[in-house]
DNA sequence: CGTGGCGTTGAGCCAGATCAATACACGTGG
DNA sequence: CCACGTGTATTGATCTGGCTCAACGCCACG
């Protein structure tokens, strides 16, 4: 047991270091050394189970979380129990990004499944990038990248209606996942129907008639949590300022 | 003339290193000296006029802009003409955050009404950051800013109706104006009735009509493009996951 | 005093929400 | 192994907020 526990930390150790630099040494050279004065910094990357919860709002902000393995999901709870479920956070992906300002969080993290999760902790990482120019630019890209986001997001909510919006979480999905290597056309959803209707602005009858509706067309194969994406091109067609589709467009 | 432009010109630099200090210096001490540092790479502030573009999306990222005076709008440009709008950007907010990631502007920023803008060079404060932490540290706030106010616009776009999203906007002009030190409750929009609804993800025919319905209930004096918040606590109220607007809410 | 661009107002319609019932998967305990 | 319970997903029927279409009023400007 002690010697697959030492494995096993070396495993996370490597694997979160590389998952830490793919986001956040990505497009300049940091030297090695640099690297792995980053690395060092990363703190502890014990397994979370679905449910667990990676900070909530309102608790004070110390680090950033990187999805090593699995899928989270950050909303933000109101009174009476209801959510706005602000994103879905694949292996490789950054949360608490909007803690920065407050020093406190603003939204919750929950795990959606059983994951590996890094946390920086940000002081120090602030102070490696000080030190380190490329690694400021990155954190400064990695910051306008999730700003980015938020407009197409805006977009998404703001003008694209019912179909468009799940045909453009699935092509996210798709392309999110296959970015690590995975399938871009047969994945598991770790979330369930609400939370994307959630997410998507969309009550869970539409999302599932929607599922539905792409099956009965050929675009996709569902089965519960188990998608696989059987006409991309017209599922990206569809998610786009989407002319194919056939139907009027908004002017507002 | 002469003279006045150089009177001009010396206004519009302390205006500007005013509005620069107050975004980028405000939570901690730069000393006087980083100030001018970062001041002095302030580029130029011309006078702008209703209709100019600060840039088009496709566009090179080279700075970010600082608004001293007017107002400015960020929308995203579909062919066919239609257009999202992003965010419109009152005196002392920043604008272009969101193109240091792709160092390509994705969106396009046009002036509201005649305006004074500071442009910052990116890769000059670039630099200067990486040498002053605690001016680092207040750029990775205001990224991080700009994340969580659209993580509220994601809450506004998905969950609330349109009386809730007319008074949020409401309220984020009043708040955002007096605190330029202007007036919370009377004040004049820059924007069209049209770019209101665009922002908003309403017709413009709501947005209208949603005036007249907040004057008839005394929330507000609306004549044209001026504004007299009466009762700013009710409309603060129907703006929050409102529960005093007597209507119920929806669970997705 | 047109002419053209906003803004307002009215009438009708529709995408998607809501309500309601059933179906299915996954326990858990007997 | 099955009976039962709980939570999630699907499907159908109905309702409605806000969009669309259309007409008109009001400045502002040449």
């Amino acid at each position: 047991m002690t010697q697959r526990k030492v494995i096993s930390f070396e495993t996370i150790r490597v694997a979160c270091k590389n998952c830490t630099l793919s986001q956040l040494c990505l497009p300049m050279g940091m030297s090695p050394e640099d690297v792995d004065r980053l690395d060092s910094i990363v703190k502890r990357s014990r397994p979370l189970h679905r449910g667990d919860h990676l900070f909530r709002s309102g608790e004070r902000f110390r680090s950033l979380y990187v999805v090593k393995t699995g899928s989270v999901k950050t909303y933000t709870p109101s009174e009476e129990g209801g959510e706005q479920v602000l994103g879905f956070h694949l292996p490789g992906e950054i949360i608490g990004l909007d803690a920065i300002d407050q020093d406190c969080h603003a939204c919750s993290a929950k795990v959606l499944e059983t994951s590996a999760i890094c946390e920086v902790p940000f002081q120090r990482f602030e102070e490696l990038a000080a030190s380190i120019p490329s690694l400021q630019h990155s954190m400064f890209r990695l910051l306008s990248k999730e700003i980015g986001h938020d407009a197409e997001m805006l977009l998404l909510l703001g003008k694209k209606n019912a179909e468009e919006r799940l045909a453009a979480f699935l092509v996210s999905m798709s392309q999110r996942l296959s970015k690590r290597g995975l399938s871009p056309t047969d994945f598991y959803l770790s979330m369930s129907r609400h939370e994307i209707g959630n997410y998507l602005g969309l009550a869970v009858e539409t999302v599932s008639r929607l599922f539905t509706r792409f099956q009965d067309e050929g675009l996709v194969k569902v089965d519960r949590k188990h998608v696989e994406i059987l006409d991309l091109g017209t599922i990206e067609s569809l998610a786009g300022t989407a002319q194919a589709a056939g139907s009027r467009k908004h002017s507002n």
